[in-house]
DNA sequence: GCAGCTGTTAGTGG
DNA sequence: CCCACTAACAGCTG
């Protein structure tokens, strides 16, 4: 559930569900999830409540009426899950049981997941050094950020540090849309190029973020539609090629994609 | 059986 | 310091 529109999804999940209920029971899985002790964890939210909820890239902050907030990021695998019943779901490392009788659940089959507390959302995002949310970003930050560097496009978009929500897929989705090849150096990209691709950033995780809260399909011209081997250009402009860059895998569409020399 | 995977991080090396 | 690459984490899928 990792990228900033699932994590846009989950926020619509837990505002729906699990706001202004009394926690009255706190189970709590794996010390590698916790970020610090799991008896803060215990502590702070026995007999407390979630009144909102905030994202931040791929984070997901739950604001507690008292003692700041539990943040939630998802791993490659995490998902917050809300039922009735009493089997707790596999895998889950994070249970809690409301007044009500509900209950919703963290599981992370993976455990790549992490929780965290924190004051606030802005504190939180100093002290892990994460950059402007990528859907909050103006032309003028990404101009910026992109001052200076020399590593590939993709690998830019993919640090968090600098930009806040855009993973391996969609930043693929991202250069694809752009017609940019995901190697292309930053120092090399024309003002013209960097411009489209702060134009596609907004305009990918927005349809994408769209089609993730409503449940419905992403486009056909979607590159994302078509990430596997041996697959066709959405364009019908040949076979997709499949390399490593900034040691994720990564896709892309060699013809509408030329590399640069 | 084995490789690969929507993420992050530590270590190595250029 | 910046950047690329690798391995590691752990479970499931093809």
């Amino acid at each position: 559930m990792p990228e900033l529109p699932e994590v846009a999804y989950q926020k619509k999940y837990v505002d729906a569900t699990i706001l202004h209920k009394k926690i009255v029971k706190v189970e709590t899985g794996d010390k590698k999830i916790y970020q610090s002790d799991k008896s803060d964890f215990e502590e702070t939210l026995a007999n407390n409540q979630f009144t909102g909820s905030e994202r931040l890239g791929k984070y997901l902050f739950l604001n507690l009426e008292k003692n700041g907030g539990l943040v939630v990021h998802f791993g490659m695998t995490g998902k917050l899950e809300y039922y009735q019943h009493d089997e707790v779901p596999k895998y889950a490392q994070l249970t809690l049981t409301f007044e009500d009788h509900s209950r919703v659940s963290f599981t992370c089959p993976r455990k790549f997941g992490k929780l965290y507390l924190a004051e606030n959302l802005a504190e939180f995002q100093k002290a892990n050094d994460l950059g402007v949310d990528a859907l909050a970003l103006t032309k003028e930050q990404f101009f910026e950020i992109l001052e200076g560097k020399t590593g590939t496009i993709k690998g830019l978009l993919m640090n968090q540090k600098l930009i806040a929500g855009i993973g391996n897929l969609y930043a693929d989705e991202v250069l694809f849309q752009s017609k940019i090849h995901p190697t292309t150096k930053v120092d090399k990209l024309s003002e013209e190029e960097k411009q489209e691709i702060f134009k596609e950033i907004e305009k990918v995780l927005e349809v994408v973020k769209e089609a993730r809260v409503e449940g419905k399909k992403l486009p056909k011209s979607y590159l994302t539609t078509a990430r596997k081997k041996d697959a066709e250009c959405p364009r019908e402009n040949g076979e997709i090629e499949q390399i490593k860059v900034s040691g994720r895998t990564t896709y892309f569409c060699p013809t509408c994609q030329k590399e640069r020399s």
